[in-house]
DNA sequence: ACCTAATTTAATCATTTGTTTAAATTAGAT
DNA sequence: ATCTAATTTAAACAAATGATTAAATTAGGT
């Protein structure tokens, strides 16, 4: 009856759970097999080690996270401002979904700084990106180069997902309340585009 | 000739990189021994813990980090946009100084929400501040409450800290190059104030 | 020089943790 | 029903890790 049904899943979803949580040196494997209701053995049966078994999980959310990010940027349809509308809009719905990807992300890379590189970057540079291209079309229009436009990148990125990767401290400081946090982000599709674009005048 | 000269300090100090780079997780007490160059009974005969050790350092770090802010928020005289100035000049140097400051509080807040409440918290709420009545009565001036005044707060740390946080991921995806990093920030002390005012708008 | 308390060291302990082993159980084919 | 390979389990292992102990050394006062 109960064989090997979605086992392997069953793990996954426990160590996506716990990592993405806790982050690979503080997860136990005993954790994680707790968690999907598993022999540990179990979990170096199906992914040989927790080691393993983390490189999955993060190769996947990478996928995830930065998935959908390339075709917008890569549009060559949308105009500059709904390609930032769409990023924020789009970003935010993720990561209310699953807060923890973003401080999953940056601090396991920053632990491990390699190992990913490819898995991210892909083939992709920043300046080939048919919205690099728009951003520079768009300041060379109202000014001439005050900045580098990678500030601008750099700034949808900021304003989008710091507030998630510091919601623990923003909530500790008493800067935000628990309950009206999701409002704010939700306000906030609509504002960091209108931020962004007056940064380009 | 060498005996209790400064080794409370010294072990202070190579915890202090150890945890910083790595986390309280990922932290051996055995290297913070070896970096301070030191019995590793000695960690436990000056701190009883290693998790005694680490909330010192967790400690002086909030206060390094939240000291000098709470001042230039706090300040009767100075006029909004030099206080936007300030911080961003003066979280840039002190983040160049020490890059893992913000990564280390922001991930380590996560993972224990409840032990440094008050440490940081202390008695200031962020409507009580200089500061958030000063950016009321400019948003009251040019819009009637667009927004939440607490959108402009966030955005400040964003795009100041986010850039040091997100730093790994920013070079893994080729957006910045390692070398100029700095320069890029360097710029940000004079882009993130005037970004912010325009905001207010 | 001697004594006492503070500091340092080497060795060891008890637990935790990732992994493996070998046996038991189950699923699916013949 | 029987056989085989895949799956699952209980038990144990080896290494790592935080912590402790008891002896050795040192510093500073008398």
């Amino acid at each position: 009856m109960t064989t090997a049904a979605g086992t392997e899943e069953k793990i996954k979803a426990a160590a996506r759970e716990i990592f993405l949580k806790k982050g690979f040196a503080a997860t136990r494997t005993r954790d994680i097999a707790e968690h999907a209701d598993i022999n540990i053995a179990l979990l170096n049966y199906y992914f040989r080690s927790k080691e393993k078994l983390f490189q999955q999980i993060m190769m996947e959310t990478l996928s995830t996270f930065f998935g959908s990010l390339l075709q917008i940027f890569m549009d060559r349809e949308s105009a500059l401002q709904t390609k930032f509308e769409q990023c924020a809009s789009q970003y935010i719905d993720l990561i209310k979904q699953q807060p923890d990807i973003p401080m999953f992300i940056l601090s396991e890379l920053r632990a491990q700084p390699e190992a990913f590189v490819q898995s991210i970057a892909g083939n992709a540079r920043l300046k080939d990106l048919v919205i690099y291209e728009q951003i520079v079309a768009e300041m060379d229009e109202h000014q001439q180069k005050a900045f580098d436009p990678v500030h601008i990148m750099i700034n949808v990125m900021s304003l989008t997902l710091f507030p998630f990767v510091a919601r623990p401290m923003l909530q500790t400081i008493g800067a935000v309340n628990p309950s009206e946090f999701d409002d704010l982000m939700e306000k906030r599709k609509q504002l960091i585009p209108q931020w962004i674009m007056e940064m380009l005048k």
